[in-house]
RNA sequence: GGCGCCAUGGUCUAACGGUUAGGACACGGCUCUUUCAAGGCCGCGGCGGGGGUUCAACUCCCCCUGGCGCUACCA
């Protein structure tokens, strides 16, 4: 295969999505496969909807997700620039030629004017479509008008007959009657390029083999054929992945979960497992396999295994995977990630002591594996740094409230805090000895006793819990909890 | 309205035209267990409808229905 060269062409509106980001993807897996480069191109050509902040999230995305591109903003390369705002002279030099085609020509139509001509069109149930006005207009004319400084746009002259194809890598080939396609605008009456041009032109310029994106643009492509015809270029590859929506199978929105992007980062979801669901939404290697390493997916990933049918996002498989992930994942590497979501959350200060980050990085590992997103740590272990215990209602009505609690928790509190060996094996044995003193099963002790250190039902297992939380706290708090069951008896 | 794309359980997906239609998430049950997870086992649940072609159709063709996209001087 030639060197391919495929692009990424996001337009600056806003914060990048979860689609946008997914065909990155298949950009990037592309390219890794097979050499050559993955392009960053930026679409700014509508001045209206620029949103300056969506190109720092757009390349923070790229970034997290760990898809470095070979050319693009901030690294420069051979082709650029990578702005279309920065390209103007090239559009301006190719849309003239056209004009000497013939292939294009002015229009000076209002868009008042336009958008009567669109309702009409719509209350006769025709075909919207731009009508030729301007067309046949003589060379003499039009200059005069330029010279008035009348506000014009150029448009293609789309041929009234015939059909125009192309073939889809995910769909095969697509035809479309060349007189359904109206004369669309090359170059708005600011200057700017539309999307339609500027995105032929630089494809071609920038020597883009293959075209990855949404299923949206399928309806326009038979449009950049036709421009690719009129300058005698060859087209390249499509491949338009399906588009992902909400569970209502409507755009995905917030009621989703998150949109941006960054969000996933930021709700504590990891690259790789990202990476992994983003790629098998709406892919497949043919096998039931659905968990890949990165390497895995660049060595087995194809334009053909793409789906073409529209897919759903599924927040919780996506958090299943997450989980996967995480648990797997290196306990180091999960108690670093963890500590920002506990500072935020005010469980652990700013700068932690030594022994503060200690005491984090082993209550981290007693729930490393109930994760599902990182964000989850703060709500999870949240009982062992705040010592003004929560009970759970229900907790304190089925372990609590019993009559032999107090001298139950009085043994035990005894024991513990004369116990001179704390650890875990320790803990277990001064347990089970009053349960035997006072004829209870282990079950009998252990269910009041989590209640009385972490005020919870549940948790991690109760003697890596106390050995975790320290003698002088456990034993602190079970004094508490006496002290509390007494005053609820008072009461 | 026109044009285009698409159609396997709720969701993501697999299946040379010949399979009891497989896997995963979710859901339900059981198990393991000091709780919660995780794990293991079991279960629930599907080829949108109608015509063809064929000895044989989830698979190929046509129609219908439905979903989505496009129909801008937005991308």
């Amino acid at each position: 295969m030639e060197k391919i060269r495929v692009r990424f062409a996001p337009s600056p509106t806003g914060s990048p999505h979860i689609g946008n980001i997914r065909t990155a993807v298949y950009d990037w897996l592309f390219r890794q496969r097979h050499g050559g480069s993955f392009v960053v191109r930026i679409e700014d050509t509508d001045r209206a909807r620029f949103v300056p902040t969506s190109l720092d999230e757009l390349l923070d995305s790229l970034r997290w997700l760990g898809l470095q591109w070979d050319e693009g903003p901030e690294v420069g390369g051979e082709y650029g620039p990578y702005f279309q705002s920065e390209r103007l002279t090239h559009y301006d030099k190719l849309v003239k030629q056209l004009i000497e085609q013939g292939d294009a020509y002015y229009c000076f139509c209002t868009s008042e004017r336009l958008a009567e001509m669109r309702k009409a069109q719509e209350a006769a149930k025709q075909p919207t479509g731009y009508d030729r006005a301007c067309v046949s207009c003589s060379k003499e004319d039009v200059q005069s008008k330029l010279a008035q400084g009348i506000p014009a746009v150029v448009r293609f002259k789309v041929p009234q007959d015939g059909n125009t194809s192309f073939h889809d890598v995910v769909r095969g080939e697509i035809t479309f009657e060349n007189r359904l396609l109206d004369d669309f605008v090359l170059l708005k009456s600011d200057g700017f390029p539309t999307y339609q041009f500027a995105n032929v032109v630089d494809d071609h310029l920038m020597e883009i083999t293959h075209i990855i994106r949404g299923e949206e643009w399928i309806s326009s492509t038979p449009k950049h054929v036709l421009i690719y015809q009129a300058f005698g270029w060859t087209p390249p590859v499509f491949a338009h992945p399906p588009l992902i929506f909400g569970s209502d199978r409507t755009k995905l929105s917030k009621r989703h979960g998150a949109v941006a992007f960054l969000d996933y980062k930021e709700r504590g979801f990891l690259p790789e497992a990202m990476l992994n669901y983003l790629t098998t939404l709406g892919w497949s290697d043919g096998t039931d396999q659905e968990l890949f390493s990165r390497d895995e997916l660049i060595e087995k990933f194809t334009l053909e295994g793409i789906v073409n049918h529209p897919v759903i996002f599924d927040m919780q498989k996506l958090e299943w995977m997450n989980g996967v992930y995480i648990r797997a994942a290196d306990i180091g590497l999960i108690t670093e990630l963890c500590l920002p979501y506990l500072q935020k959350a005010g469980l652990l200060p700013a700068n932690p002591t030594p022994a503060e980050m200690e005491y984090a990085s082993s209550v981290i590992a007693l729930e490393k594996d109930k994760l599902k997103v990182l964000s989850d740590v703060a709500e999870l272990t949240s009982f062992f740094f705040q010592d003004e215990l929560e009970f759970d209602e229900k907790g304190v009505g089925k372990w609590l409230s019993k009559e032999h609690v107090p001298t139950l928790l009085g043994k035990l509190m005894d024991k513990l805090s004369a116990l001179t060996d704390f650890s875990i094996e320790g803990i277990d044995a001064v347990v089970r000895e009053v349960g035997e003193e006072m004829e209870m099963s282990g079950g009998q002790v252990i269910h009041p006793t989590r209640m009385a250190v972490t005020g919870r039902t549940v948790g991690p297992g109760l003697f890596e819990t106390i050995s975790a939380l320290g003698q002088a706290r456990v034993v602190a708090r079970i004094k508490r909890t006496l002290e509390m069951l007494s005053e609820m008896q008072v009461g």
